[in-house]
Parts: structure tokens; C-alpha cells; sequence
DNA sequence: ACCTGAACACCGTTCAAGT
DNA sequence: ACCTGAACACCGTTCAAGT
């Protein structure tokens, strides 16, 4: 197969490419490494170039939003809605866990028209609504499901980060239970030092698929 | 009752102060405008002279955390388990409220000891556990309710600021719109379409409380 | 149309030195 | 012990000028 050859004039830059490089880039360096700068040094060329092709750092992180919105999949039309929901929001997950700190950079975009954002929402409202709900009931509903997700990965890479971070300084980890216990004495929070284990050993996969479960039960008693 | 005056060598400063004038800050100036050194100059010393008292930004932003979580109240015991979260999920979302951009820095700041918040989830665990769920549940149940809870002010927050926005330069209200139906053209969103009137003017208390049911709902449904 | 070079107005954090 | 003064190593964004 023929590669095209670069035109003379043809631009060094476009969305597409700046989307691709700046999420190479935090999957390197991590979103709070992610600058301007650094993305357009990964690019080749001088920061102030990045600005032709977007508004400011915020419309980029959008764009990143909607790069890996365009990731998730939805099953076949055949099964159950519940079944598609769960399927889906096991999709999300997993794109969420496959592009670093990308829970971050949802719960931080400031909602705006995306194409891949919207074909998600869109999705989702029509299996709701196929399966029987009140039009008035389903955007908060998607919503919930939607925080559900972002709110449980966002908890799962929190956890993830302090447990690097206690092996590569290992002490720390004493020095922080220590805080803890200082403070916390377990007389003061009994249930807490009972239910420490559950929390510090979660079963990550079956607690998710409990939670969207809870959801589309309560859905059904609360709704149908 | 005679006012303590101050000490010759009576600290400027110390946490508790740094924390409620960082809040005041906060309040004028909205969260992303908080800087160490506007941080300082509110409090009329050096920038430097805060990393005396905390150890960096982000911890001040744990301490912010731990002030907000500690307004929030629990109702007396006499009610049932639903009735308490219910009422303590409304005392939360009402402070969140009341702080500006305090869900964001909920959302934001890496758990680390701090004795509000564990009160907090203490008397979640508490309720929870006497409402006879099980041990090993409890923890991402109590995390559910929570990420419920942040994620529906999140949202709440970012509509409002897209309505404030919209009022003082009411031309982006038409190019948003515009892009919107560029992109989106009603066929390709036909759920988005029929639904939007029930997005763009939503009753958020009731579907906050609505939320608050289907959590608690399903948790009887699956757990009990 | 697209990019460079250079500037503007900031940041968080550190640290010797003062008191 | 607590704070100042000043620096270090950065930021996002703008914009005349080049091609």
C-alpha cells in the first residue's frame, strides 16, 4: 500500500493528531504533567501553535473526552436492557482503566457538544427508554449511572495510587496508619476499625457490577 | 467577656485561620482562582510562610475538605435508617451548596486522614451496620450514597454555571446551540431530541431524593 | 493558513536569613 | 518557632511577525 507523502504545505498540526500525542503524553507523565508546552514539544513544534487549533487547555481536555468516549461499545440489540447496561457500563470501565487518569479528566470537563459524549447518552436513553421508563425519569437516571461509574473508577485509581506510592516509599505507610490511629482511636470510630478490612480489600469487579445491579433494581421498584 | 488580646509572640497564623480565610477566598473568588499567594496576601503575610503550616497546596485542600464534611449534620436516632441517610444525604448536598465549589475539591483531594470526614462515614458505616446489611457490603454501599451524592452537586454546579455564562454573553447561548445541531442533526439523536426538554430544566430536589430511593431500594432488593 | 519567537502575567515551592 | 525576601523552575495564553 502506497504511504501518502507529505505535501510542502500540508500542516504539521491537526485536533486529531494534538488528541492523540497529548494522550500518549499522559499516559507517560500522567494528566498533572500534561502542559501545553510539554504536548507541544511531544509535537515538534512551539506551544503557542497548539492555539490555532484549539480554543485553550479546556476545549483539549474535551476533545480527550470525547476521543475516548468514541472507545466504549454497546452489545448487540438482542439481550435484555439490563443486560445491555451492565455490558456497557463494563465497557466504560475498562476504557476508563485503559487511558490514564481519564476518570480525572471526565469529572473535570466542563459538559459541552460532543459528538462520542452524545452517541453514549444517546444509546443509553434508548435502551432505557425501550425498556419502559418515563421520558421525565431518564436523563437523571443515565446520569446516576454515569456518576456511578466515574465515581467508582475515580475510587479505584485513588486506592491504586496510595498502594505505588507505599511501596516505592515504604515507610510512609507506617507514618500514615500512625496519623490515623492518633487521631481515630478506635474507641472513636468503632465501625470503622470493624469494617477496615472490607475496605482495604475490596473485591473491585463484583462490587461494580453489585452497585450498577442496586441501580437498575432500584430502578425498577422505584419506576415500573 | 474580656477579649484575649495578642501575644507579642503570638503566631500570625495558624491552620484553623489559614483554612477559614482560604474558604472566604474561595467564596469571592471561586476555586481555581485559590492561589498560595493570593492565600497569603488575604491573610496579610509571605507565600512562604504557609508552608510553615501545611505541607502543600493539596493538603490545604485536604484541610478544606475536613472543614466543609465537619458542618454537616446527622438527624437524632429515633427515625429508620432510610429516613437518616435520606436526611443526611439533604444536610450534604446543602453544604456542598453552601461552600462554593466544594464539590470539586471533594472531588479533587486524595483521601488521607482527617477526623470530619471519618466522622462522617462512621456514622454511615453505623446506620448501615443497625440496619442490618452486611459487614462486608456496607463499605461500598456507604461509597455509593457518596458518589451519588457528589456527583449529582457536580452536576448541578456545572448547569448553573452554563446558565451564568449564558446571561452575561448571551451570544454564546445561539454559536452553542448552533455547534450543537451542526454535529448533532436530530436524526442521529432521536432519544437526545425528545429528551432534552426534560435535560435542560431539570427539578433537582426531586431528583435528588429519587436518587437517594433507588439506592436504598436496591440495596434491600439485593442485600436483604 | 499555519507556525515561530518572544513576551506577559502569573503559578507552587524552597530556603537562607532575620526576629 | 515563625516569618520575610528572594529566588527557582515552571505555567497558560497572546500576538506581532514570518512563510
Amino acid at each position: 500500500m502506497a504511504r501518502r507523502r507529505r505535501q510542502a504545505n500540508e500542516p504539521l498540526l491537526d485536533q486529531k493528531r494534538i488528541v492523540v500525542v497529548a494522550l500518549e503524553l499522559i499516559d507517560k507523565v500522567g494528566l498533572h504533567q500534561l502542559t501545553m508546552r510539554k504536548l507541544a514539544e511531544s509535537l515538534g513544534i512551539q506551544a503557542g501553535a497548539l492555539y490555532w487549533h484549539v480554543k485553550n487547555k479546556e476545549e483539549l481536555l474535551g476533545l480527550l473526552v470525547d476521543e475516548i468516549s468514541s472507545k466504549i461499545t454497546w452489545p448487540e440489540d438482542e439481550i435484555s436492557w439490563k443486560e445491555a447496561i451492565t455490558s456497557w457500563a463494563r465497557s466504560f470501565r475498562n476504557i476508563l482503566h485503559r487511558y490514564r487518569d481519564s476518570a480525572e479528566i471526565f469529572n473535570n470537563s466542563t459538559f459541552s457538544s460532543s459528538y462520542n459524549r452524545f452517541q453514549q447518552i444517546e444509546n443509553l436513553f434508548y435502551v432505557l427508554s425501550k425498556a419502559g421508563f418515563r421520558d421525565e425519569d431518564i436523563p437523571w437516571m443515565a446520569s446516576m449511572i454515569k456518576n456511578h461509574i466515574l465515581g467508582f473508577v475515580s475510587e479505584e485509581v485513588r486506592f491504586h495510587k496510595i498502594l505505588e506510592k507505599k511501596d516505592q516509599t515504604l515507610e510512609e505507610l507506617g507514618e500514615e496508619a500512625d496519623k490515623m490511629y492518633q487521631t481515630l482511636s478506635k474507641d472513636s470510630f468503632p465501625s470503622i476499625a470493624r469494617l477496615s478490612c472490607y475496605m482495604t480489600n475490596p473485591n473491585w469487579d463484583r462490587e461494580f457490577d453489585m452497585g450498577i445491579n442496586v441501580l437498575l433494581n432500584g430502578f425498577t421498584v422505584n419506576l415500573k
